[in-house]
DNA sequence: TTGTATGCGTTATCAT
DNA sequence: ATGATAACGCATACAA
């Protein structure tokens, strides 16, 4: 980029007049003669002149930079998740003169994100993925970083969003229930997220103000491989289980794959379902009823309330957005 | 984002020499006794203290920043192509010192590169994805934006990569000529991609070096649609086909339902193979022979041809990357 | 309303 | 070998 562009400066010697009032004619802050103004900005349009933001950033401390905070690599099936919550930001942020920058964590790690602050190379972060321990977020807030969590963060202070995973693992095990289901196993695993904490809870509350027999011999959350679910799904039939509620889409496919391969048929032996349908692992498994939630926006709202926080017009420290419950033939 | 970090200035003051000394002694440039270079090296180290970046592009006119450019959201199957790419290159990237920059566009639309480039927001770019007519290259090389792209580019000035899909292709082909097969049917489609052609290649020059027969029938290269691909498999079948080999994971996830559907049995009654393993279609057919790609590796190595480049010690225009060729259950 | 001067944190060119 | 000092391009408090 060999670029010998023009500066403020150039402007100002052409036009006789000084540095400030061409920055102040660019900016629109600060008092400016409507006439000067507009000779300076039709002589910009015409050079086709942009400022230099690095010399901005390192004035002004500020960046137009929002970064977006990503989970490690553990598996693939997850990652369409946090591209498309990338695409949503990407585009509110672009939409508000806004660039978008990448970053990883795994939570507790710091290191990427240490150089970005440090150096102010940002205004903001939205972090994808929150932890039970806060260990990231706190980080974040340790250091005055402006950022939204998507997903839940145990701090009044912190903004937040997510979707009602609550509601949806509720209502999806009411609808369940009401289906004449009162042996309905729920298959989980241990990973460090709120969410997960989030549908165990949905699915113990519709429970509860049913005033359904609840039985903990169904109910398995520490699922952590492929064997440690077919076991628990064995247990589970065995128990008795006429359902089989799964905590998202990759434990159902599991799940899936294996009730099958014991020979049982859905809905016709056991019903099934998942509180969450993901976007690519039911590719094999589309015929499950499941809770929907739109990503995309998930990622362009969380933008516009870091967005709106960093301009000063904040007013939200936390929002929930709805879920959608797909019925398909695994409840039937 | 009220960071007091201390800068070089407060290090020189409480080590009692000048900033220069201690620009110096972090930079490696330039004489410096050796003992206050240590001195100065072990304060730093102790208050973990880091060059402020900004300041230092501005200073050496860079932004320390690379974009990469991804492609719009068509299709949730090649999400994780991309993201593997940009968690490759985020590593490179993070490694080097640099910071990434998201941006997409579909390949016409050149909006909000145009903003990260007008405003001097970065110091070169990768483009994930290329096109036959190359307009999107064009534009980059236009406004002297350094950049490579991950991909074939019909243009001998630009930096590309890619892996050796004519190669695999060619492989895989040859090995199935070599199992006695010689109705191998080849499905495809038209997008705008040089991938898709170079894959098509391989299959032609393989049976071209072999001397194998070659039937125009058997290949369809406009697959743009579910039915499509329905249609071509069962024209194959009847035309003879003893193989069918897809042009990527998704073609060949829907002819492998197809097949399924059709009552015919893998390979006993028909053989499949697949140009392009993919991440996550290969969910419902992980038996199926394929060429295998590092998509992480190539995104790594295309930050780092760029960032070479960047610091001047560029060679390599164009580089090739290695395929492996897994033999599962479908070709047996 | 406009101009002047100074600072942002670093690098590089001079001296010393 | 080390220290002043001037850029780098812009923002802003203050002066005019």
């Amino acid at each position: 980029m060999e670029n010998k562009s023009i500066t403020i400066n150039d402007i100002a010697n052409e036009l006789g007049v000084s540095t400030s009032t061409v920055s102040r004619a660019i900016s629109g802050k600060g008092r400016i003669g409507s006439e000067t103004r507009d000779r300076i900005l039709a002589y910009i349009k015409e050079k086709d002149f942009h400022l230099n933001t690095v010399a901005q950033n390192l004035a002004g401390s500020k960046t137009g930079n929002i970064a977006i905070v990503l989970p490690d690599i553990n598996n693939l099936e997850e990652m369409p998740y946090y591209q498309m919550c990338m695409y949503g930001a990407m585009e509110v942020a672009s939409a508000n003169g806004f660039d978008l920058m990448i970053v990883t964590s795994d939570g507790k790690d710091t290191r990427y994100l240490d150089r970005l602050i440090r150096n102010r190379k940002i205004d903001g972060m939205i972090v994808t993925r929150t932890y039970t321990d806060g260990r990231l977020t706190n980080y974040l807030k340790l250091n005055g970083v402006p950022f939204v969590a998507v997903g839940k963060v145990d701090d009044e202070d912190v903004m937040q969003l997510e979707h009602d995973h609550v509601g949806a693992a509720k209502e999806l095990t009411t609808l369940l229930l009401m289906k004449g289901l009162h042996k309905i196993a729920y298959l989980g695993d241990d990973r460090e997220q709120w969410l997960n904490r989030n549908r165990y809870e949905g699915y113990e509350r519709a429970h509860r103000d049913a005033n359904a027999p609840f039985d903990n011999s169904l109910v398995y959350r520490r699922l952590n491989s492929v064997s440690a679910i077919e076991a628990a799904l064995e247990e589970a039939i065995k128990a008795g289980a006429d359902c089989i509620l799964c905590q998202d889409d990759l434990i159902c496919k599991f799940a899936y794959k294996k009730l099958i391969s014991l020979g049982l048929d859905i809905p016709s032996d056991i019903k099934m379902a998942s509180c969450y349908e993901g976007s690519v692992s039911f590719d094999s498994i589309t015929n499950i009823t499941a809770a929907r939630f739109d990503i995309l926006e998930l990622g362009r709202s969380a933008c516009k309330m870091l967005i709106d926080s960093l301009k000063g017009k904040n007013e939200v420290k936390s929002k929930i957005l709805e879920y959608q419950i797909v019925l398909k033939e695994s409840t039937k």
